[in-house]
DNA sequence: TCAAAAGTGTTCAGCGTACACCCATGT
DNA sequence: ACATGGGTGTACGCTGAACACTTTTGA
């Protein structure tokens, strides 16, 4: 109850999650095929309703870790989408979000249970009501984002080699980056650890493993939000 | 009626306005004081309801047009703002919409009606709930449109001198800009047209005047908004 | 004649970009 | 020995930033 009862429409607020992930050198985005009607059987992105006792942001959080099983990760609004008939099912207004993740960390048995599937940028099926555009807008934020900040450490593991690195890049932009010119711009950023270990999964020679340094990666991204990135 | 009748929670959507206007060198933001709990008689952006028969964007414009008169005019939407507790009389999510009006065509008649006035940057008042959130959220959007778009002619008359412009940018960035700096890459943008009359209100000399280029301005606001900018 | 704003070019540093070869090692 | 990926340095052009003087004209 509150003062504005019966003075004002309510309507249905709803959550939908752009879930980027990164595995084997390609960037991927989690799509579920609905189990209900409308549109059932159709290429979705994961969504839910927002209770009338919980923060926006935290349903964000609670459909995300429905599906994924990950608590804490990268999670960001997109932007509010507002047509009237948007969901054709009805009026539904729909706050997208976008996170990474790093893929090893997926839970697979809760991805089964709600028909999730991984797919590469270049073969995401056409989806239900704007999901499309939603997907567009996150890929632009994302791109942009990785100019000027070092996002996307969420995509990858803990420890990870220069090579990986520069491939999550590429996929994000989906264009070839010169190695010496990422490896200078990067290591300049002093956001990374180099390791003694080294990788030997690639290559014979094997590559040695970073880690990034978190208090610089936060003082930077929090720095760079004075530049605003919402 | 829709088929998501009875099976989730609906919730109060409103919108508030970030009003941006520009005028004697000043940029200035438009609020109101409340007429009506909670917070009667504080500071507040303009704000109200979503309906359930219209878009959020027109219910943004609607808004808009109820308070300043004006119609079609710069609207973005800034940002989804869903505690739980930041509407102190009930759960309402707000989406936040920042506009740039020409001061001059504002209805002074409307503002009276609801109680508003102008103030300058530097004099805004502590505002209710987390309008003072939103508003600082908008000036670092704008900053950071300005720096890559020529945005922010909708502030100023349709004729105006470099002067005025680099006085726009100035009171954006709340920073002195080197005139023959600001000059050289403003032309070079190639989105103003240089007119045969002068302004003599503000020098003996008097200052030529300028009129954007809608064309070109079109052209480079959308081919920019391929590299984003919600 | 003088005050007040308009108008105008050059220099420098830093950054992004292009570009090619040697190294280490497992097979 | 060779194939495979790892690792490294230099040169150039563009852009942003700093910087000072002349012009016009109404009062």
């Amino acid at each position: 109850m509150t003062i504005y009862d019966g003075v004002h429409d309510k309507n249905f607020v709803a959550i939908d999650s752009i879930i980027f992930g990164f595995d084997q050198g390609r960037l991927k985005l989690l799509l579920i095929k609905r189990k209900m009607p409308p549109m059932e059987g159709q290429w979705s992105l994961m969504g839910g309703f927002v209770g009338s006792h919980e923060s926006v942001d935290d349903a964000a959080y609670r459909i995300l870790e429905n599906l994924t099983g990950l608590k804490s990760i990268f999670l960001e609004q997109l932007y509010a989408y507002g047509d009237l008939d948007r969901d054709s099912a009805g009026r539904v207004i729909s706050v997208a979000y976008y996170a990474l993740i790093n893929i090893d960390n997926y839970d697979e048995e809760l991805g089964r249970k709600y028909g999730a599937e991984w797919f590469t940028m270049d073969e995401i099926p056409s989806l239900v009501f704007d999901h499309s555009t939603m997907v567009q807008k996150a890929i632009r934020r994302l791109k942009r984002k990785t100019i000027i900040q070092p996002i996307g450490f969420e995509l990858l593991p803990p420890k990870f080699t220069l090579t990986q690195l520069q491939q999550l890049y590429e996929a994000i932009h989906q264009k070839e980056i010169d190695k010496r010119n990422f490896r200078k711009k990067i290591l300049s950023m002093g956001v990374l650890n180099k390791l003694d270990e080294k990788d030997k999964e690639s290559s014979k020679r094997g590559a040695f493993l970073y880690k990034f340094n978190k208090e610089k990666y936060d003082y930077l991204t929090s720095k760079e939000n004075l530049f605003d990135f919402i």
